[in-house]
DNA sequence: TCAAAAGTGTTTCCCTTACACCCATGA
DNA sequence: TCATGGGTGTAAGGGAAACACTTTTGA
């Protein structure tokens, strides 16, 4: 038996690789006002897909989570948070991935690992968009930004996923104050309004809105901001970390 | 080959079974105004453990949990609800489900599949205590309540697993209104009150209470209860399903 | 000068809290 | 009669909602 025989078992049976447990990670983004998440894009087969991975033997599963979002992002100490596992038997479906395989020149034998049923933990990411960098992995042909409005069609059960993480988001963003993760460091009242609108999809009072982030204690009065618009320049504000 | 070597050799190998894969179930009671938790003992060994299982390659994961504690209490159609994966590698410990098995003289070989790493879908239930029928599985030698603040030491990271239900329960018990599943159907505000005040381990104001539970819109007023306590009885409350 | 967005003041409303009082019951 | 727990009335306090007014800026 030849190594290369050898390393073609091996990687039919997913040695390394923890069998059957997947993660999906949501990764979420704001820009021009509209929520966004990451997807990738499979060439010849008209696929996209949410950003995931396999967990190493050697890893635990929340740390092969951040490594699924550093290696499509760049980003490290990001919100990243568990919210769902998928665990229907009905979402084992080989069809897509032997698509993806074939058109890659590869046809795997029918007991494949990558072909069997996975259990899928579903994660959700917080980034900020300016600072990530959307990075395809080894069998995708891109990795970007799509609005949720305006989604492709999905894989598997993705959709699925995307719309439990974008639940988990709105019941999350009042009581966890995670909604800075999405901005940059730096940000007005506006921004944040906007924000807040667009992933609860409903219009905010302005003064309501305004008093009530304020009195949470939780942001910092920086500068004005000379914007350039016809109108009073508004406070630049930071989140302030807990010490 | 003969046949008893094949089941023993399949037996080894978890098959039927997800690999890796499994259900730790933290089910609550309410009774002697304490919280308590379900636990199984196995004797020899002087361990407790969740009650717990595996997916059958035939299950969804939920229907797997729900056999779990269907097979645990006699119950079906309870509040059951995933809250956590725990997936860290340090949670492997090969070491206790060896005393299991030694103690029922089983010495099974060292690539056992029960033997090796798990990751764990961690669910919580609420159950009513009375209707409850706890049952041991065929590994363990007791099926019993036990008080949360008086936990027997129990196996691998199940303390950890128990904690983290608990503080799901206490922040998932106003908004989403499930507490009622750990009463009886019909039940006064006292003991409603009660059930609160344990779980979330502080007194809340009786009036206050009372109003705010009213104003929900969810609980009908039944009839008198009649205690015999030297008192005015209080009434019958009963929990109204949304339509 | 004007429109637009930002920041803040004021009043109203409602929910929670705090306290109190009466009710029903068995010892 | 009394202690005990149950149910409700009432007033105070705090925060959100609704509305309005002022400020600042570039066109």
């Amino acid at each position: 038996m030849n190594n290369e025989f050898k390393n073609q078992e091996a990687d039919a049976r997913g040695d390394g690789y923890l069998p059957g447990l997947a993660i999906d990670a949501v990764i979420f983004g704001f820009h021009d006002n509209q929520l966004k998440v990451l997807l990738l894009a499979y060439k010849n087969t008209g696929l996209f897909a949410l950003p995931g991975g396999f967990i190493r033997d050697y890893e635990d599963v929340n740390e092969a989570a951040r490594r699924v979002l550093l290696d499509r992002t760049g980003l490290t100490n990001i919100f990243l948070d568990q919210f769902y596992v998928f665990g229907d038997r009905s979402r084992h479906d080989a069809a897509p991935l032997k698509a993806i395989m074939a058109a890659r020149g590869v046809m795997p034998p029918e007991n494949h690992w990558l072909l069997k049923r996975f259990v899928s933990v579903g994660y959700y990411a917080l980034v900020d968009f300016t600072k990530a960098i959307p990075t395809p992995d080894s069998i995708s042909d891109s990795c970007d930004w799509y609005a949720l409005d305006d989604l492709p069609v999905l894989m598997q059960d993705h959709q699925l996923i995307i719309q439990k993480a974008l639940e988990t988001l709105r019941i999350n963003l009042d009581q966890k104050l995670i909604g800075f993760n999405l901005l940059t460091e730096d940000f007005t009242m506006g921004e944040l309004q906007n924000l807040y609108e667009t992933i609860l999809n409903k219009k905010l009072i302005r003064a309501a809105f305004q008093r009530k982030m304020l009195s949470l204690g939780i942001l910092e009065r920086i500068a004005k901001k000379f914007t350039g618009g016809a109108h009073k320049a508004p406070y630049v504000y930071r989140f302030i970390l807990e010490k």
